[in-house]
DNA sequence: AAAAAAC
């Protein structure tokens, strides 16, 4: 692709919304951030035409790294001042990329984004069948979190990024994974990476099965930790290149005396959805992401933190504790205090349709369900709650609707997860009622209807949830049901859907804000949930006190 | 606050 081509490529795929973007830049405190886009806004405008007519004259091209072609020119003074000029003008392009795909980045020596697939083959020597893999795959060119991540993987660059969600992240670090362990080895896992649930772990599994098809590395998940240690243990022949796995698994594998597992030849541990691994407390995931760490002891291991939501804590322990750290942000990030807020609408966000759903109470909540189904809608469907309990309540309510519905959460077998997952995949169940488990990462091809049945406790647990649906720039519908009770949280879930561009009362984005004493007060004494049911009230009570004192009497 | 995560 020659200049002229990717200059109107870019040109026709540029959208900048000046009017929100001068309201915004007045409202909120200006920065660098700000001042540096609207340079790249000027220079996109102004400078177009003079740019375009150099870089063709010159016969560069994006693809290829300016330096080298400049090492090449014949260097006598004419010749010189002409490459500063062009590093300059190189510098303008690759700025004005970053701008119209608003890639953020912080950090030094950043190499350029890359604008298609093949630059990976001919710059960074990924394997072309695993090119042929992409293109069977219907992937003809990288999203902007793939765009710049890759690169800088491929550089051995340790990173945190954040790019919303539907975005494209995993294939952001499986395609340098593969690109930088070059071919299969047999010195012992060489990738690792880390999931929060079991159904996220077997999803980027499967999508590294199909890149690396035909390439013979061999990947591998923690199904069963108990037969894992067999397979990895000391006396096994090392024959494996990546590792997939939730926390705990690959802990216990390492706990054991000898240790079942070696991970000194991990090269690179990636931490998937690193804002939920980061969790701390009691049974936060922290210490556990810390045990792996640890156990990661080569002198080569390099890792990458990805994320739709970045919580300022992760961002610092980054800083401190990675090597030359690169943070890639994909429009704006979420729930970090020292980003300017407001700036950008989330991409991912701006393809679901999201609305609010005043139901009264948590009747009517199962009034309004019914109403949707009764009405009739698209499947499939998936429905959160905020309960293991509510998802079983939920579930015995719908079953007898006439409609395809099953429900999914920690304390169904694994087994059973296994086949709803699958079952929703392939559209044999329309509803799916779930918990936070399918909140994170989970990629069903084509949901329609996200319905949030119980308001969601953040806004960070809101952009997961809507996050499965509007996926790689599909459309999507979010309905968040909410009662007299969920008030203190509408505000900030209200903000979320007005800054993606949906309507939203203006009363609910001018709600005050809850003062940390009330929050505390919430926290401590939080709103007792009634329960799913339309059995009569009497009838429940009598079956209850029953069953109470049925319990008290047993042994 | 709940959910998730090993056998």
């Amino acid at each position: 692709m020659d200049a002229f081509e990717l200059f109107r490529k870019l040109g026709v795929g540029a959208k900048f919304d000046l009017k929100r973007f001068g309201q915004d830049a007045a409202r909120f405190k200006v920065s660098f951030i700000v001042c540096s886009l609207l340079f790249d806004v000027f220079c996109l405008t102004e400078a177009g035409g003079e740019l375009l007519k150099e870089t063709q004259g010159t016969g560069i091209t994006w693809t290829s790294s300016l330096d080298r072609k400049i090492q090449n020119l014949p260097s006598d003074g004419k010749e010189k001042s002409s490459m500063k000029r062009l590093k300059h003008l190189h510098q303008e392009k690759v700025n004005r990329i970053r701008a119209q795909n608003r890639i953020n980045v912080h950090g030094c020596d950043i190499p350029d984004p890359v604008c298609t697939f093949e630059e990976l083959q001919s710059e960074y020597r990924l394997n072309p069948r695993v090119l042929q893999n992409l293109r069977d795959a219907g992937l003809s060119s990288p999203t902007p979190i793939q765009m710049q991540a890759m690169p800088l993987m491929m550089h051995g660059r340790e990173l945190l990024a954040c790019a919303p969600t539907g975005s494209g992240k995993t294939l952001a670090f499986c395609l340098p994974l593969l690109a930088q362990l070059q071919q299969p080895a047999n010195q012992g896992f060489r990738g690792v990476i880390i999931s929060p649930t079991r159904e996220l772990a077997s999803q980027t599994y499967r999508e590294l099965l199909r890149l690396s098809e035909g390439v013979g590395f061999r990947v591998h998940i923690i199904d069963k930790a108990s037969l894992a240690a067999k397979k990895y243990g000391p006396r096994s022949n090392k024959k494996y290149d990546i590792l997939v796995s939730t926390p705990n698994r690959l802990i216990f594998l390492l706990k054991q005396d000898p240790p079942a597992i070696d991970l000194s030849s991990v090269e690179w541990l990636i931490v998937d959805e690193s804002d939920k691994l980061f969790e701390d407390g009691k049974t936060g995931f922290r210490e556990q992401l810390a045990t792996i760490f640890l156990a990661c002891s080569g002198p080569k291991v390099r890792r990458a933190f990805f994320s739709a939501t970045c919580t300022a804590d992760v961002e610092q322990w980054c800083r401190l504790n990675l090597d030359n750290l690169v943070s890639v942000n994909i429009g704006h990030r979420y729930g970090s205090k020292t980003w300017v807020f407001h700036l950008f609408r989330n991409t991912a966000v701006d393809t679901v349709d999201q609305q609010l759903l005043f139901v009264g109470t948590e009747n009517g909540k199962l009034v309004a369900m019914r109403d949707i189904i009764k009405k009739g809608f698209l499947p499939p469907m998936l429905v959160f709650v905020q309960t293991i309990e509510r998802a079983r309540e939920l579930f015995h309510e719908l079953v007898y609707e006439g409609i395809n519905v099953d429900v999914i959460h920690a304390d169904r077998t694994q087994q059973q997860r296994d086949n709803v997952v699958n079952s929703f995949r392939s559209g044999k169940i329309w509803v799916l009622i779930c918990t936070a488990l399918l909140a994170r990462g989970i990629d069903f091809k084509g949901v329609n209807l996200v319905l949030n049945y119980d308001f969601p406790t953040s806004a960070v647990e809101y952009i997961h949830r809507i996050g499965r649906t509007g996926r790689a720039g599909h459309q999507g519908k979010a309905v968040t049901f909410f009662t007299e009770n969920d008030k203190p949280l509408l505000r900030s879930i209200a903000n979320v859907i007005k800054q993606a561009g949906c309507p939203v009362p203006d009363y609910m984005v001018g709600f005050k804000k809850i003062h940390s004493k009330v929050k505390r007060r919430l926290e401590k004494k939080p709103p007792k949930r009634s329960t799913i049911c339309t059995t009569p009230r009497f009838l429940m009570k009598t079956k209850g006190k029953d069953q109470k004192k049925g319990n008290k009497r047993a042994p």
